[in-house]
DNA sequence: CCAAAAGTCCCACAAATGGGGGATCCGTAT
DNA sequence: ATACGGATCCCCCATTTGTGGGACTTTTGG
């Protein structure tokens, strides 16, 4: 039976994900962990060799590593799924992932009840995605308004402070949350307001609200 | 064996809804459906001689008469427990339930995989949620629970100016919107800011957007 | 390697905001 | 009648925000 199971590999800078991933397989019935990597050049060195039909691929809203690597993972395996898999559910790297090439899209809370038919979709070429995640590509997408491409304007940096306005936090609370300047802080709203082409905080967040998920 | 299957009951108006249950507890091992009952009072009628352990409630958003039935339905059968089955995820309603005594909420398009286990979870005393249901029921409880002080409370003056606030319009904006002066639209804000348990525009903002369009 | 972009920090100043007092007028309910 | 909530307006003060500069380091792409 072993030739039929599902081969699975992960790429997660956490031990404990890569352990719970390993576990998982073990506890299910069908799935084979064939792989489980800290970091993307340790996996585009060893998956040529393990052939894995599903990639895991952690998604670090810090960095666009991972999701920059898609190409790459799949160059090297090119029939194999890559399934992203994040904490948060920013439908900006949604769609980045999904633009690059990852084939299905996994919120880590949802994700444990879901996996093992995510990746059976995914395998006959589905897209799963956990209905948090598809709801904001739908939203997004029937409405693609010319304001909700300005957000592509902004960069990584840019885009954790308005999250975090909107969140109702001020300028000092997210300069503290991200342990930088207020200055700092200020900078990057004044560069967000221009690209928004806005005003004030409340109007840059009612903007990033309707893009990330219109009403 | 039959003396150790768990005992189900569902109300619904849909008959085809009611046949999918029956074939499912067929199909599913452990499971008796006990009873399928097309509107609440035929159910009361009927439960106390069935004693199903778990009664699965179809809610329609249209009306309240399911969930407020619920107390009604676990007087019949006081250990019996009941969880809410529904095609949408309004949160409202999920609250509404829980306080009546609803025991899990499922949406039904989530549902048919984690059934089985939160027929079970529930039995054991756990409140099973489907993970849209649960994430909306924290995000609804971590800036609307105690505090939560709801746009009813608001004047009609109030509610009038949060509104233009939601608009990304200033004070000044608001004032000469509304042809009044500026101190009065700072005090209308800061009135809104107490009720609402709040502490900048934004913030109170967001509550607004939260409580007009829960998601 | 070099240029561009991103990220960081700083100064300064005007405007807006938040929070604390009032005060007046008008209905409505007690 | 009188007490109360709603709406209006005013002053003051500290803080935050918006906006204009400039400058430096790191990262990234070609």
């Amino acid at each position: 039976m072993i030739e039929k199971e599902i081969r699975v590999a992960v790429i997660d800078d956490e031990a404990s994900i890569r352990e719970s991933l390993r576990h998982w397989c073990k506890w299910q019935t069908g799935f084979q962990c064939v792989g489980a990597w800290q970091t993307v050049p340790d996996a585009l060195a060893a998956i040529p060799w393990i052939q894995p039909q599903v990639l895991l691929l952690d998604l670090h809203l810090a960095d666009s590593e991972s999701v920059e690597s898609i190409p790459a993972l799949k160059s090297k395996v090119p029939d194999m799924a890559v399934m992203m898999l994040t904490g948060e559910d920013d439908y900006y790297w949604v769609e980045q992932a999904l633009h690059r090439g990852a084939d299905g899209y996994l919120t880590k809370k949802n994700a444990t009840d879901l996996l093992a038919r995510a990746i059976r979709d995914v395998l006959l070429g589905g897209s799963p995605l956990t209905p948090d995640v598809s709801r904001k590509l739908i939203t997004a997408h029937i409405n693609a308004s010319p304001d909700s491409a300005r957000l592509d304007q902004l960069s990584p940096r840019e885009r954790m402070v308005i999250a975090k306005l909107a969140e109702g936090m001020v300028y000092k609370e997210i300069a503290e949350h991200f342990g930088i300047s207020i200055e700092t802080v200020r900078t990057h709203s004044r560069r967000i307001f221009k690209k928004l082409n806005v005003g004030t905080k409340t109007e840059a967040v009612l903007k990033y609200l309707k893009s990330i998920r219109p009403n």
